[in-house]
DNA sequence: TTATGATGTTAAGCATGCTTAACTTTGTCT
DNA sequence: AGACAAAGTTAAGCATGCTTAACATCATAA
């Protein structure tokens, strides 16, 4: 029923309430979806008017019961294409992203069951994020805490990485650096916060704005 | 390039030069685009300034080589996600046609060829229209006569169907009309041109609307 | 050949989703 | 508290792709 624009500034605000819980800025999702704060202000009213918003000037926004259920709509169709763009069709990591964030609007409901079913009714999607069921419940996720909040010295496993940038899941595929693998936490410099991550077969700097987006578990020994 | 919008246009324009060669006229396009023809005219003058087509006021329309390019790579994308969503995703000959409209316009050059690739680069679509290769190229469509200009007495193959009104696919499905299958032509009432003909197991009449949307080989004894 | 209806075009206006520029509110630091 | 910068909002305007209403051209038949 939304147009395109609008599911994806529902999805937007959907993901970074997800994060921290708190009302979600104009800024924030300005900067996302690259468009201007006072873009983000009209259309929050209309979102509010047409009831998927709780909004009030200068306040935030929260999805009302009606957003959530468009959000878990749209994260479906978007996370199931990843999914299966890979497992199908071939895709690489770094691919799939981009693909679903355009497929993710034309594709009606009875087509997105069909490719549930296809894939065996998967809980995750390639990333590690969970994948909403039909009836709209999302797969509980696993533990995990961002890579700027571990302990030098400790072991862990990729549990899940943000994907909206494709240049850095290239690059991360490039290192070996994909779900499920283990590295070890080497080094933190306090003068940046940049860390030093021992992989399988080398070792590597992230800088603090890459360790955020990649979410793991201390391993299990 | 173009938006959704441009490239259903052009889409259109090329499906109906197809048909007989003329010059694709303002309200041909309005009536199967659902919308005025003053929308037409205005489109028109715009997409003859991009380049795509030749126009001038009152005389109709032709795709330029470059609206030609893009017509073969919607129809590509439309006719390719057709056969997958059959073939891989079980979906029925009537439910394709309204979903490949959307996904057509959201499907990258790299997604389509590696579809291509996954069915074994096929030559024709679910409803027997040929899919422009990657180079472009349009395979060639084997002799067909639309069921209007056929003898009474004789046998015939589907060879194509117009699948464009999924309310008429679900109807031919229905009655067993479907790709390759045969039919006997016994009787034409020339007061509204109708036809009665005989399937595998039964006798239907159709109208003379109907008869124009079925494309028909005489059958090899 | 000229009237007439069908077809096609233009003009004005609307909704959507953006922009920039001007203005308001809020949070923070002194 | 007061000042200042950051964040947010409003106003005005633009492009796209439609609409309706008015106007232009075409085809054709008396
Ligand atoms: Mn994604
Ligand atoms: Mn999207
Ligand atoms: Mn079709
Ligand atoms: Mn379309």
């Amino acid at each position: 029923m939304p147009t395109i624009s609008k599911e994806d500034y529902i999805k937007t605000i959907f993901n970074f309430h997800n994060e921290d819980g708190l009302p979600v800025t104009t800024s924030k999702i300005a900067n996302k979806l690259e468009v201007t704060n006072s873009a983000i202000s009209e259309m929050a009213k209309k979102l509010a008017m047409e009831g998927y918003l709780d909004y009030s000037k200068y306040k935030g926004m929260n999805l009302t019961r009606s957003g959530e259920k468009v959000a878990m709509q749209i994260l479906r169709r978007h996370r199931l294409w990843e999914l299966f763009l890979i497992e199908v069709l071939g895709l690489s990591w770094d691919e799939v992203h981009d693909e679903a964030e355009k497929l993710e609007h034309s594709t009606s409901d009875s087509l997105i069951d069909k490719i549930d079913e296809y894939l065996g009714f998967p809980k995750f999607d390639p990333h590690g994020s969970p994948i909403p069921q039909r009836n709209g419940i999302l797969p509980k996720i696993p533990k995990s805490i961002p890579l700027t909040d571990c302990e030098v010295g400790n072991s862990y496993s990729i549990v899940r990485v943000n994907d909206s940038d494709n240049e850095l899941m290239a690059y991360l595929l490039k290192i070996g650096l994909v779900l499920s693998s283990s590295l070890f936490l080497s080094d933190r410099l306090s003068f940046d916060n940049s860390i030093t991550i021992k992989l399988a077969d080398a070792t590597y700097s992230l800088s603090e704005k890459v360790a955020e987006q990649i979410f793991v578990a201390e391993e299990i020994l």
